[in-house]
DNA sequence: TTGGAATGTCAACAAGGCTGACGTATTCTT
DNA sequence: AAGAATACGTCAGCCTTGTTGACATTCCAA
């Protein structure tokens, strides 16, 4: 806090320039683009959208997870999500069961099917995530890690870490 | 390629798990939210949305790009782009001049307001991101778009590039 | 037993993608 | 000079995925 000085100003901020930021905020479009890519061509031939995906994903990662869980990780409407657990459901990629100490809850699980489908679209977003990973070596992949939840909001950050406090 | 044996495979390269890639999925996933969060509360209070704040981005970008450069930057539908960019000519954001030597070609400009929402916008962004490389630190910066660079396709990554070799 | 929480559903709407078809300049090619 | 190709705009219609608002059901808790 007392340190910094005009020294610092020229020299070590440099990579805090505005072309600096405008080149991460491009980098982070384009980059997410080729992000979804992968998995929706597959999602395509199945007739879903992301919106599929990202549900398939949050239940695989934590199975018997309630709605409104799922609802503030994915930070939808009820009536947004609903439609797209309605379809999952009646193609039997996913079951709700009736909780048992609250009975109100919904608990959700992938079946055989939701789990196919789920280990088909996480291995296509892996295998382009894998060849990035790969190509910049595992330093830069810390320093990958760093920015992107530097730069979450604090309750996306809470789910983030939430999920690997089991397994992760 | 003749190098990498058992040990490297058992130490190395940890940092290419199943485990590892899914944090990195997920980081992306929830980083994204809070990249479009800011601009998003602006260009909601306007009656806009993410495809304004891309055409503004891009124009300004780009002074003067005319249509079909930016429809393959966005990587969207000459329909689509077309809406948005009506009601931002409509609105004075920008002005589209006829080509000088071909005169089929339309360039786009940022008018003075153009500039200023775009401007606010950008500002918004970069505050987010410079608070996340701040954070991070330059090491991390560069990690983080090493991995940014190499999970964007071919044709996106031309693009990138290609916005930076004039004045980036 | 009554209020509130969790869930689900219906209806209506908007943004922003998409395809297909067509029109109009303009430019290039033969 | 004629015809093909290009750049752009537009109309019409469709889809996904987000939104609000209203309302029913079920169940827990005070």
């Amino acid at each position: 806090m007392a340190e910094g000085g005009a020294i610092e100003s020229s020299q070590s901020l440099l990579f805090l320039t505005d072309e600096q930021l405008r080149k991460g905020i491009e980098a982070m479009f384009f980059a997410y683009r080729g992000f979804t890519a992968d998995p929706d061509r597959i999602l395509d031939e199945h007739g879903y959208g992301r919106a599929h995906h990202r549900a398939l994903h949050f239940i695989h990662r934590s199975p018997g997870t309630n709605v409104n869980n799922l609802l503030s990780i994915l930070g939808v409407t009820k009536q947004s999500l609903n439609r797209v657990l309605r379809t999952l459901i009646g193609d039997g990629l996913v079951v709700s069961r009736v909780g048992e100490a609250d009975k109100r809850e919904r608990h959700l699980f992938l079946t055989e099917a939701g789990r196919a489908l789920e280990g088909a679209l996480s291995d296509a977003q892996r295998g382009r995530m894998r060849a990035a990973y790969r190509a910049a070596g595992p330093e830069a992949v810390a320093g990958f890690r760093q920015v992107l939840e530097a730069m979450m909001d604090a309750e996306m950050r809470a789910h983030y870490e939430a999920l690997r406090e089991r397994g992760g």
